[in-house]
DNA sequence: GCCACAACCGACCGGTCGTGCTATTTTCCT
DNA sequence: AGGAAAATAGCACGACCGGTCGGTTGTGGC
């Protein structure tokens, strides 16, 4: 079963990942986080021995989430073309969708720690690098089924893939352009088109 | 002539700058901003009525920046394709040269204020969809030159532009991909041949 | 029912933050 | 040279920061 202090301890990472969303990792504050609960600061403290404890752990639970809305999901799918038009989508929604305010935690902490080197910039590289890996697996797929190029460079495209996501990120979020979705997905087309056979 | 104050004030700018540059600019402190110099933090704080005068003064000072290093460059290059490749290049060298640590300032401001409303983010939203603009109408002359396709869309191509230097910004600041700046350019040049009549 | 321990509290530490207020120095114009 | 104006220093403020510590409360196993 699960102790108390255990499921405290799980709904302060999970808050801690909604406030993060807002202001950061590194904004995050144990005395504003603690207020938002009913908790002392103290009594929080308690359950991570540091800030930078509690900072991976909700990295960690932002990675999870990722692989559970989109890659998990994405994987059900039909191997090969199927399969990689559903990893993009899942894509998209999870940077629109993710809880409205907010954008894509992994990109706003790529801001935040490219020039903060420490184990929580650490896990993030590792976290984005298998994001990568794992788009060019499925595109690789997709290549192993016949239904794109034999010579595919598919890291090439997986760069591409990515790049796709960042700019509608921007230019729904920030930009709030209407037709941001529809661009991404007329860049995806085009991607797709030209890594046919 | 310049006075006293106002060249003491355009110091403080542009060292501002270069710190926001890697602690963001929420992040800026007028402490640790006014000992890097040599001056009290009140004398500092005396130039600005407030830190978001400053923060304003700094945005925009990065924006003059961006125009003399990439725009106005470019713009001297010959009109069409040649400009539209050149622009490209020095968006490059902004993204990565920019000071060696702290990334691109916009694409970190992008994420430090696309849910914190004021007058910085105005300033911020104003000048990324100029950039856009600018963008789309470097194409357009190529359009009009005869290099780039009559039916293209000169918005979508502007789209996947800023998209291709964002994830290249990430591959080769946060991840260290040797491979980034190569990926970069392969991208640019599939936008530009299917772009061609 | 008792005890050990996990969970939590509240006060507090040294430090930094942005921002006022009042002197004092420096600069500039006549 | 002198006096007005600009520039800067000194200082204090309230708020907040991450983190420590000793003590209190609640829970689970026996």
């Amino acid at each position: 079963m699960l102790t108390k202090g255990e499921q405290t301890r799980q709904e302060i990472v999970e808050r801690a990942l909604a406030l993060a969303g807002e202001v950061g990792l590194e904004g995050l504050s144990l005395g504003v986080l603690a207020a938002g609960m009913s908790l002392s600061k103290s009594g929080l403290f308690a359950h991570f021995r540091s800030k930078e404890a509690l900072q991976l752990e909700v990295l960690q639970r932002a990675i999870d989430h990722f692989i559970e809305d989109v890659i998990a999901p994405a994987l059900r799918e039909t191997r090969g073309a199927p399969r990689l038009r559903r990893l993009f989508d899942l894509h998209l929604d999870w940077i629109h969708g993710n809880g409205r305010r907010g954008s894509c935690f992994f990109m706003a902490l790529t801001h935040e720690y490219d020039d903060r080197p420490g184990p929580v910039r650490d896990l993030l590289v590792q976290s984005q690098r298998d994001w990568y890996d794992t788009v060019a697996r499925v595109v690789r797929a997709a290549v192993e089924e016949g239904h794109l190029r034999a010579d595919l460079d598919t890291d090439q495209f997986a760069y591409e893939f990515v790049g796709i996501g960042m700019v509608f990120q921007q230019s729904a979020k920030l930009l709030e352009n209407p037709r941001a979705e529809s661009r991404a997905r007329a860049a995806f087309e085009a991607l797709l088109a030209r890594s046919r056979p």
